[in-house]
DNA sequence: CTGGTAAAGTGGTCAGGCCAATTCCGGGGC
DNA sequence: GCCCCGGAATTGGCCTGACCACTTTACCAG
């Protein structure tokens, strides 16, 4: 497998590259170990220190693991990933804010653009939620579900991957102690209430009416938080 | 926190997280550029060959960039890599679209509550542009900084996050061809004026203006994108 | 068969060198 | 005086070759 002759991408990412795809493609499984530094260098006909370059970039990425004095072993295809993370003093209510900007737009554009059986999905994580709350259980993946299903039924995969990206920054450490403070079965009720006026909306195609109503739910959540943080505040006092 | 006297990490692992804690701290802001490979080496008393894979560690987890013959540039804190992605086939125009809300937002709320550093900080990376931009290279980098500074001085650190998240989709396989499309220099002059309108607005602190500008500015690079599209459609055809 | 020890294999790191791209600077042309 | 351009200095890219530390294997003695 020679090089390109004219490739202006450094060596090191060509050679790393190369190893990639065949871990891709399964030539190399999981677990199984590398050919030597050495004997790489020699097959592709460069360097060692550049297939050094390229074993630790592939490292970073997740694709091989280095034991010392033993080889280079593949992890197989699909990189391990660490995904952005919110500063750890930003309160809840920069979140908020822009998921109200964020979140509102995507219930507008699902009224407007949605297919039958996203409106469908949407309906579906809502009754899980209600299912889920009926049996006493807190309804916080559904209710997740819920505003991502929203988010796809936009139409806009950016949008959706935003939406995502932000929902999961409430799994962070400080965020899970408030979302204790917040599960009242009655305050559940509330949002199910909310919930449901959104997906009327959208269902009924009325993009204005879609977006205030998610608006709302998003201000009545800050509202929640709200509370929770005060709380929290006066007991650190 | 293992935190031997004697640590077991190879030596570049531990080179790059010193580096890594620098950039973090704000020891070297976005676009400073680091000292040379050599004098890296001399000063943290390794050789350059691991310094050298300390670097390109770094450069893949998204901490810096190296520019051949110029030397080693900060990007700024948290790195890139791995976050969620895009799926292959959404078109450039889902993204340009999200940016185009949330852009606009962060553009006015800029102009509502920036302090000085942060307008300076945007103004910085506008001269950063136009800099490179007047030596021929492409102001890529730059003009991520400019719309990340501009994302981060808006006081909601959730926004910033979303912008960085759909800045970095740019980076997937299919963006970077199209980015080439998108590279000439009488583009980019465009580009740069519109920049000049958005700060102008944020510093003026006109709010609606400042949305009003960074409009125009994402539907401008719809436009752009929009003839590259078509472009590669055709040859594809 | 067991145990330990020597040898081979493999990655870790270093030193030093040459090449190519970029940047910088001073001198010549307009 | 201003601009352009060509060479020198700077800087990263890549290579050769070597030695060290750790791991695995092989072999031999008990």
């Amino acid at each position: 497998m020679p090089l390109q002759s004219v490739d202006s991408r450094r060596l090191y990412r060509q050679i790393a590259d190369q190893i990639a795809a065949l871990i891709e493609k399964g030539e190399y499984r999981a677990g199984e170990r590398l050919p030597p530094e050495r004997d790489l260098a020699r097959q592709l006909g460069v360097s060692r220190p550049s297939v050094r370059e390229a074993l630790i970039a592939l490292e970073v990425e997740g694709y091989v693991e280095v034991r010392v004095g033993s080889g280079v072993y593949a992890l197989g295809p699909h990189p391990a990933s660490g995904s952005p993370v919110l500063p750890a003093d930003s309160g809840p209510f920069e979140l908020i804010r822009a998921r109200w900007l964020i979140e509102s737009e995507c219930a507008s554009l699902a009224a407007r653009s949605a297919t039958r059986a996203q409106v469908r999905a949407v309906e579906d994580a809502l009754d899980q939620m209600q299912a889920q709350r009926d049996k006493g259980t807190m309804p916080l993946a559904s209710d997740r579900l819920f505003h991502l299903r929203i988010a796809e039924a936009s139409g806009n995969s950016a949008l959706a991957l935003v939406v995502k990206t932000l929902w999961d920054q409430r799994m962070g450490p400080l965020f899970l102690r408030l979302e204790h403070h917040y599960d009242t079965p009655a305050l559940w009720d509330v949002a199910i209430r909310e919930h449901h006026e959104i997906v009327q909306a959208i269902a009924r195609r009325d993009p204005t009416a879609a977006r205030a109503a998610m608006r709302r739910h998003m201000n009545h959540a800050a509202r929640r938080f709200s509370t929770s943080w005060e709380k929290r505040k006066r007991r650190k006092a």
